[in-house]
DNA sequence: AAGACTTTCAACCGCTTATGG
DNA sequence: CCCATAAGCGGTTGAAAGTCT
């Protein structure tokens, strides 16, 4: 018994998107708005299933997406996200405006990691290839699923998210990162440092000075902490009580 | 010039999560 | 709650383009 398919695959076409299904999509959608993915190819006269639909909107079709070569920022802000996050795509893909999850993922597997190999970092891990050879099983990434925050041992027992629950027994590792747009909307000409939501960073440029609240933190030094974690520039111990970020 | 090999990236697949009845 | 459905996500694939021999 297998899962049902998401459309009638007899009536749909596959593959490369045509230039006309292009114009057809984008036309539907610039009259309609993004409505429902699955009732959208039959409305917009394509022979697509929604899924098809949603995802060449997404990652090719949308006004706002930035395409062209990754900056070097770029490429530092997603090896520290990744280092924090994950391949938590969506989520990083949500740090740098004008990106798709799609296109940092594939950034990340045909450019980044060779990038990082070459420095001799594991792109897994974000450790010294040697360290990481002889201590594969830490990981400092933050879990996120009720799964993944089942793990909480390894065979020597180092296991960091273990050993964060141990310390802190209280520690509430849902991370919240809000969505950069907003902030972008009003707040024009931010340096880099701000652009990440670090204001009043010794980094910043810009000198905005802007609420970041982070647990019972003052904005300054929480942004100064949450600097300190994106930068990885913490002596080795993580506050986990300033993880979450809203 | 041409064939082999490698790299890139758009698109697909299948699973998980969210939502509504 | 439970179930069905839709949306979202991350891993993987494969065609096209690029590079090497």
């Amino acid at each position: 018994m297998g899962r049902s398919p998401c459309c009638e695959k007899a009536h749909t076409n596959k593959g490369a998107w045509t230039k006309e299904e292009d114009d057809r999509l984008i036309s539907y959608i610039r009259a309609h708005g993004e409505g429902c993915w699955r009732s959208l190819p039959k409305a917009a006269g394509l022979l697509r299933c929604g899924k098809s639909c949603r995802l060449r909107w997404i990652n090719y079709l949308r006004p706002d997406l930035k395409r062209g070569n990754f900056t070097e920022e770029e490429d530092e802000l997603i090896i520290k996200l990744h280092s924090l996050l994950g391949n938590k795509w969506s989520l990083i893909a949500g740090r740098l405006p004008g990106r798709t999850d799609n296109e940092i993922k594939n950034y990340w597997n045909t450019h980044i990691r060779r990038k990082l190999l070459n420095r001799g970092i594991d792109p897994a891990t974000h450790r010294p290839l040697n360290e990481a050879a002889t201590a594969a099983t830490v990981t400092t990434n933050i879990s996120f699923g009720k799964q993944e925050q089942q793990e909480t041992s390894s065979s020597n027992g180092s296991v960091v998210k273990g050993s964060i629950l141990e310390r802190c027994p209280d520690l509430n590792l849902e991370l919240t990162i809000s969505p950069p747009r907003q902030q972008q909307q009003t707040q024009k000409n931010l340096c880099f440092v701000c652009s990440l939501g670090l204001h009043n960073s010794k980094d910043c440029s810009c000198n905005v000075s802007n609420a970041v609240t982070v647990n019972n933190t003052t904005p300054s030094s929480a942004a100064a902490a949450a600097y300190d974690f994106l930068g990885m520039k913490t002596s080795g111990v993580w506050d986990c009580t300033r993880l979450e970020m809203k």
